[in-house]
DNA sequence: CGCGCAAGGTGAACGGCTGTAAGTTTTTCT
DNA sequence: AGAAAAACTTACAGCCGTTCACCTTGCGCG
């Protein structure tokens, strides 16, 4: 029997200045149950519940719900992005190593936080854009960094001679598609017929790799 | 100010044989509110007024609320399928043409229906399994159909010779995930920097097409 | 011809969940 | 001690899925 709202009533107040701690907490919370439930169970009071908070007491760090989502996904983005700079400096200075350093991480990322990741790129968690302290401008850049390293990585790659692409900005757009479109398929179907190297097919595939 | 949620009250009750009539009105009633406002304002509340019905009267032909959902995503893959092979039919026996008017035919359909698409891909919609009368046998082999037809056109373009795949069932699904990053990052990413020919140049890299 | 019976459809209601507002208590720092 | 930050309790209105008992219509059959 899985506890489905596990409350954690057992929270010391914080002092005076750190109150801002409790705005972690409830990121922290909202992340939980997002990666176990997914996003439409994340709701004001089921984070609530979850941080051991009562529910009103969320609205001193957050002006509504839907900015909860948002900041989730900012941080979400900022870690994609990190775990993505993490392990492209991990591989070293080869250009091909690095570039599929970068896209393998891409992948693990969306398997390891199923979760988070559709929400990320499902866009269904957007308010009306109008009816809450959300505006179009928070969302519209996201990602938009990680889509850069990649351009540039590829065209280290073209630089490097390891890879063809006369357009290594389109290339890198349709590469992150293409990234986007198996990681994505992967989480919401579970039987599909998988060939095993889909993935280097693609990545391949799409940078315009040398065969070497 | 648009009407929300629409009645249509005005309904006359169906004759004894033709109840099921109902059930195709509740069907279109589910499909344009999944259009129109996205896949959770689909409720089984919602659905009733916009069929211009009593709510309990939708126990008379769905057991559950996602039974709706699963009837009407269903219906859609149908839709889809048959529209690539409409597209492609009247494409004429040009391998190369068929093969592009099946991937645009599947992105049209992606941007004329995006709450649809999402839904069918998205797969946020899917129960609990267990808890309702869904099974998972329902949903795995959706669309498996429209895959099998682009395995076979990608086949058609080697044997014309103006493709080369060494393994054209694993590059379909090469492609097959590709088109669905872009039709997919379409819908939720309003400001993306699209090269104008993503779509094309994504199709051509993808299916290994000569470059004549 | 009339009548039973079932198909088709309602109205009201229950319990549970949601976001949010108002007012109050508790803690900590000066 | 007193002020203010931090969090709580209570409450409201609205939506949800589902159930039960009820009405109406019209077909088939005696």
């Amino acid at each position: 029997m899985p506890t489905p709202a596990s409350p954690r009533p057992a929270r010391t107040r914080n002092p005076r200045g750190e109150g801002g701690r409790l705005r972690d907490d409830i990121m922290a919370a909202a992340t939980e149950l997002l990666d176990e439930s997914g996003e439409s169970s994340v709701t004001l009071r089921s984070v609530a519940r979850r941080a051991g908070v009562a529910a009103p007491s969320i609205y001193r760090h957050f002006p509504d719900q839907p900015s909860i989502m948002l900041a989730v996904v900012q941080q979400a983005f900022a870690m994609l992005d990190a775990e993505l700079r993490t392990a492209m400096d991990a591989a070293g200075s080869d250009a091909r190593g690095r570039l599929f350093a970068f896209c393998n991480a891409y992948l693990d990322f969306a398997d390891q936080h199923p979760g988070r990741y559709r929400t990320m790129f499902g866009g269904a968690w957007m308010p009306d854009l109008g009816s809450s302290s959300v505006t179009e401008g928070d969302v519209s850049s996201l990602g938009a960094e990680s889509l850069t390293l990649l351009a540039d990585t590829l065209d280290d790659c073209v630089r490097a001679g390891c890879a063809t692409s006369s357009d290594p900005v389109a290339d890198a757009v349709a590469l992150w598609l293409g990234l986007h479109g198996l990681a994505h398929q992967r989480l919401v179907t579970v039987a599909f017929p998988w060939p095993a190297d889909i993935a280097e097919r693609l990545i391949t595939t799409l940078a315009h790799l040398n065969d070497a």
